[in-house]
DNA sequence: ATTATCTATAGATCTATAGATAATGC
DNA sequence: ATTATCTATAGATCTATAGATAATGC
């Protein structure tokens, strides 16, 4: 039974629907789903106001523009997905084949991404994104990037690492798992996608049918082995 | 010598320095750049007008509404390439290889897009194009990326098939085609770019370094413009 | 007469600030 | 006292229309 607690400050006009959320966390909410529907420039802060049941100008105790909210929302945005390939980019080194590696990589990340409440990754596609402003959102996704393309080039025979230099398979690779993103905008994406996409990954690289289901079985005991619960 | 050729009406207040193409494709050149930049919610017809020198309520003589000028610009965008993807499709069941039609597909795709004065790829990632309105346009990229699936599915060996259906070939391979529009957002695209691409969506479809070597040479054949039989 | 522009402007936004108010916390 | 909202509003847009005007075409 969830007790209502009363919150501080005077009452909204109409009662928060989620007593258990922040406002901060409900206008994150609201604006990410507009944004990503309408874009940054096409979501007014009427809007995102409306949605939470807030009046307009109470949006600016919490944020003092909108180009506030996306910054916060790109910077959580990447962070989790960054954090997995280094954590797993990490593990190469020591024992772990670079092609189980990066079908772990691809496949985690392909799941984060169709499973945000809404299309979050389309945030990266939106004009807005290429200011000065959000420099430091960019470099993370570069960092990102980068991992892809080192692992990929760990996992590639040397013929195609001759013609490919890592950056560029980087390109390619996050390239293809965001295609996802696309997925999502005409139809719910399913675990056959993820196979399906983390597997491409590897054949891009040069991997044949055996090498990819190899380490479609090593990224298996990876995967099981890192699950944590999310919090 | 470019005898100035003075135009009907009234004159405009700064004389156009390209008085070669009429207004309406001037305000599509200035309004594409600006929607690519700034999107299209972000671009205000007094933007528009002012790149092209005119008046903001100009426009109107020449497009209804902001939206008019997008969904002109949308349909000259695909027409080229699913043109010449569905040309390039029709010599498959003759005597041309699929892997080397697929080479060439990609390769001309990437290179179109390369090349465009601004980057108009990206006006399919503006959220503004979801609209109902826009149906027809996205239709016809549906059958680009049929396309690209049909060619991709003919030219992969059966263990991938048996396991990616033709649409999910398409949807890959369309979005690693266009990852020379997020390229460009960083670098200048080279023809090492186009090939690397090319090459990488005959890797994806499971085809290994000597295919692909020989869809290469193939496809050179084709893009010369020579449709002799290749074999 | 026709064409392509211009000027002027109505009416609808939109962002952000100032200051009031209704809760809880101490 | 502090917090989180509210109401009201200034000032800056923005789109689209009405009607005038300055060219060329016939």
């Amino acid at each position: 039974m969830t007790t209502t607690r009363p919150r501080q400050g005077r009452p909204r006009h109409t009662p928060p629907s989620d007593p258990g959320t922040s406002a901060r966390e409900q206008i994150l909410d609201a604006a990410g789903a507009l944004f990503v529907e309408r874009g940054v420039a096409g979501t007014s802060t009427r809007m995102i106001a409306e949605r939470v049941g807030i009046r307009q100008a109470s949006l600016y105790y919490h944020f003092a523009t909108k180009e506030d909210i996306l910054a916060e929302l790109l910077a959580t945005s990447v962070r989790p997905s960054l954090r997995m390939v280094e954590r797993i980019q990490a593990l190469v080194p020591e024992r772990i084949d670079p092609a189980a590696a990066l079908y772990a990589v691809a496949a985690m990340d392909v799941r984060t991404l169709s499973r945000t409440s809404y299309n979050i990754g389309t945030l990266y596609l939106l004009p807005e994104v290429r200011a000065e402003r959000f420099d430091a959102f960019r470099a993370e996704r570069g960092r990102l990037q980068a991992g892809y393309g080192a692992l990929g080039a760990l996992a590639a025979p040397e013929d195609v690492t001759r013609s490919m230099p890592a950056e560029r398979i980087g390109e390619l690779l996050i390239q293809l798992v965001e295609v996802v993103i696309q997925i999502r905008r005409s139809r719910e994406p399913d675990p056959a996608d993820t196979d399906a996409i983390a597997s491409s990954c590897l054949r891009l690289c040069g991997l044949d049918e055996r090498a990819v289901a190899r380490a479609r079985g090593g990224a298996a005991a990876l995967l099981s082995g890192s699950d944590r619960p999310t919090s």
